[in-house]
RNA sequence: CGGGAUAUGGUGUAAUGGUAGCACGCGCGCUUCGGGAGUGCGUAAUUCCAGUUCAAUUCUGGAUAUCCCGACCA
């Protein structure tokens, strides 16, 4: 009977990684394609780790004394074109209304790809004195950029995000936020994604178009490709001169403000996918998770149905302070169940059937070591917490590892290109900041700078492209 | 936007110039249930528009869509 039949797997991860990342996306049920190209449907499961990132990433922005609000999605064209360089950086990625209640639009209006303008056109209406500062609001929303080759989670013309914008007396200030903003990602991506990365600032090249200065989460992928987990950026003064934002200072003279904004989008998810999952599918944090436990009650016979439910639901009562799912399906086999859940990437699975009622007890299984223990009942709920604190760390713990030993240091230019070429990674090394340097690598190796190390050193070295005098060394990576 | 490929039930596939088969799924029944159960009955498909032909799902042309590879991608 076994024999025969023929398990449903997915790809290997090893053997097609693209192929696998799809697949398992739309085996767990995340999310499906949408009917026009480019977008995706965030399904009820795949929403729900959202909704925890949410959830959990709002107050620590609340923390910090960030208030939520919301603007429309809808910008006029000419806000968009006040910042030269920022309307330059997005255009090709515009999507535009002609069209309003049926009549053409004097004035084209243009899906918000971000939101920087239309919140301090705002501002600037809002601000007047030293009192009103710093000023800060976030808002969670969606945004529109018109990308021509989507992949699920990663890049969709439509994502979600949460967008905090502040604004800031001094220059000092504001670059005092925008590294607090990446600090507290990084922190984030660590503590509740068990994703480790290099915090780092964005070259001249990859910066946010109007932005000063671009600090990022630097993630690397299983197949050695590079993932920005979101950036901050200090914005200083290049949308508040446009912007006309002034204020009285305490001497009575008009200044302007320097600003900062900073941003998480649901392409995070796309990385817990990639990062922690296997050939069974896949494997979500515990702080993540939107099932923290599942019970699968096994009806050996038809005896005690009853009582194992009633005994699950028990179990489901003790253990209240977690999310706790109980799988209460008939028609379906423990077998199947068991493979179900592994695919959805639950941490933990309860086992209890007639046996564990019997020596009161109920059977652990955790996700990522496949490790069963037996639990006795009043020892149900610290045992859980334990389990699910292991497999945080652990996922933690190997995501560390795999980037300390994915991370190279190169000095010759032949390594750098037989690296790219072969296994990637992050590469460090010297560069001279020169943009051309930047743009030959990139055409030679497909390479970006990726960033500079947020806690670097200056050094005397030689620029891995030109030779020439440089004084930092830098992460080079293939970008998703 | 350039190069390539594909288009058959909900999904994955097979076959054919003349009757579209299989598996999974789905619905109902019975037997099952400790690592993806078995069985019976049922359900549902040739992307669109032209052309060739007695006859096109099959051949030809076009459209459209999707996928892969490039370019682009805060």
């Amino acid at each position: 009977m076994k024999e025969c039949f023929e398990k449903k797997q997915l790809i290997k991860k090893s053997k097609d990684f693209s192929k696998w990342y799809t697949d398992i996306i739309i085996r767990s049920e995340l999310a499906d394609y949408s009917p026009l190209k480019g977008c995706m449907v965030f399904m009820p499961y795949g929403f729900a780790i959202w909704e925890n990132i949410r959830k959990e990433l709002d107050m620590e922005i609340k923390k910090a004394g960030v208030k939520n609000a919301y603007f429309p999605s809808l910008i006029p064209e000419k806000l968009l074109k006040k910042e030269s360089s920022h309307i330059k950086g997005f255009s090709p990625e515009l999507a535009i209304i002609t069209i309003g209640g049926g009549k053409k639009l004097k004035e084209k209006i243009i899906i918000r790809p971000t939101s920087e303008t239309i919140i301090y056109e705002m501002y600037a209406k809002w601000i007047k004195s030293w009192r009103d500062l710093p000023l800060a609001m976030n808002q969670w929303c969606n945004v529109i950029r018109w990308e021509k080759r989507p992949r699920l989670f990663l890049r969709t013309i439509e994502f979600l995000w949460q967008e905090a914008h502040t604004v800031h007396c001094s220059y000092s200030e504001a670059e005092k936020e925008s590294k607090r903003a990446i600090n507290m990602y990084a922190d984030f991506y660590r503590e509740f994604f068990a994703i480790d990365g290099i915090l780092g600032e964005k070259s001249e090249l990859e910066r946010f178009p109007g932005a000063k200065s671009t600090y990022t989460y630097e993630m690397l992928m299983p197949d050695n490709k590079a993932l920005q987990g979101c950036t901050s950026h200090n914005l200083a003064q290049n949308f508040s001169k446009p912007f006309n934002i002034r204020f009285l200072d305490k001497e009575g003279n008009e200044k302007i403000p320097y600003q900062t904004s900073w941003g998480l989008s649901t392409r995070s998810i796309g990385a817990l996918i990639m990062v922690h999952s296997d050939d069974q599918g896949l494997i979500i944090p515990p702080r993540l998770a939107p099932i923290q436990v599942v019970i699968i009650p096994i009806f050996h016979d038809k005896t005690r149905i009853s009582e194992i439910e009633k005994k699950s639901e028990e179990i489901k009562n003790i253990l209240k302070n977690f999310r706790v799912e109980i799988d209460k399906r008939k028609n379906y086999s423990v077998g199947w169940k068991f493979n179900e859940w592994e695919l959805k990437g639950v941490p933990l699975r309860i086992e209890i059937g007639k046996k564990e009622i019997e020596k009161n007890q109920i059977i652990l299984v955790s996700r990522d070591s496949g490790e069963k223990i037996s639990v006795s009942y009043n020892l149900l709920e610290s045992k859980t917490k334990k389990a699910l604190d292991l497999i945080q760390e652990n996922l933690f713990k190997k995501s560390r590892e795999y980037l300390k030993e994915n991370t190279k240091e190169v000095s010759d230019y032949k390594d750098f290109k037989n690296i790219m070429n072969k296994k990637r990674g992050f590469l460090k090394a010297f560069w001279c900041e020169n943009p051309k340097c930047e743009a030959k690598i990139k055409e030679e190796t497909k390479a970006t700078v990726r960033c500079l190390p947020i806690n670097s050193v200056e050094e005397k070295g030689k620029c891995i492209y030109c030779g020439k005098k440089a004084s930092r060394k830098w992460i080079f990576a293939l970008a998703y």
